[in-house]
DNA sequence: TACTCTTCCATAGTCTAACTATGCATCGAA
DNA sequence: TTCGATGCATAGTTAGACTATGGAAGAGTA
C-alpha cells in the first residue's frame, strides 16, 4: 500500500468496503483483512491505517467504540455510519470511472 | 486528473503509453490526447503535466527537443527514451497487479 | 483597433494522504 | 526473559497533483 503505488482515497475505499462486508472490526483486523484479501499484494502500515481511521471518524464514515477482541486484548472497533455507507457508493463508482477511464488510454493511447 | 481521484505516478504512465503509441509529440498534444482517449474523464491540468514532463526528462525516460507544430507554433516535442520503454513495461505490469489486487479486495472483502 | 480565445510553455507555492520512525502496552511461546 | 505477534497512536517527511500566475503568439471578430 505504497504511494506510488495507489490512489490517494483508496484506502478509504477499501476500509469501507472492508467493514461493509465483516460489519465491525478493529484496526488491526481491518489492515489483516485488507492484505488478505489482496493476497498480500497490499500491506496496509499502520501507519497509514490509524490517521486514515481518524479521518474516517471526523468525517462521519464510521463510529468506534473500545471493546475485546476474542483473544481477550483491547481493542477499538469500527463499524459504517449511514453516511459512511453514502460514501462507500460514492467512491466505488468514482474508482469504476477513473479506473476504466485510465484502462481507456492504456489500451486505445 | 485530480489528485482525489487518480494514482500519483499514474499520469507518468498515462504519458509513457501515449508516447510509445504516438512516436512523438509536444506538451500540449499529450494533454489532449489523453484527455480525448479517457473520453473527458481524465482532465490533464498543465500545472500537472509539465512538471510530470520535467520529472521524466530528468529521469531520462523522455527526450525533448524544440520544434514547430503543424500550425507553425514554436513547441517542444517528446520522444520516448530506451530507459522511458523500460518503465512503461514497469507501470504498466505494476498498476496492472495493484488495480487487480484493490478489485479482488472491493469484490471479496 | 481592441478583444477574446486558443495554443503553447513554465514555475512557485499549496495541500492531501501515504509513508517512516517511534512510542507504548499486553500476551504467548520459545 | 526475550521475541514475535497483537493492538493503538502520533510526529514529521515526502511525492506529486493541484491552483494560481506569468508569458508569448496566432486567429478570429466586433
Amino acid at each position: 500500500m505504497r504511494r506510488d503505488e495507489i490512489p490517494p482515497g483508496t484506502l478509504h475505499l477499501l476500509i469501507l468496503k472492508t467493514l461493509a462486508r465483516r460489519g465491525e472490526l478493529h484496526g488491526y483486523e481491518i489492515a489483516r483483512t485488507i492484505q488478505q484479501n489482496s493476497e498480500d499484494v497490499l500491506q496496509v502500515e499502520e501507519g497509514s491505517l490509524y490517521p486514515a481511521l481518524q479521518r474516517m471518524l471526523l468525517k462521519g464514515w464510521v463510529k468506534a467504540y473500545w471493546g475485546t477482541t476474542a483473544e481477550n486484548r483491547r481493542a477499538r472497533f469500527y463499524r459504517l455510519t449511514a453516511a459512511g455507507r453514502k460514501q462507500l457508493q460514492v467512491e466505488e463508482s468514482q474508482f469504476e470511472r477513473v479506473m476504466s477511464a485510465i484502462t481507456r488510454v492504456i489500451q486505445t493511447a
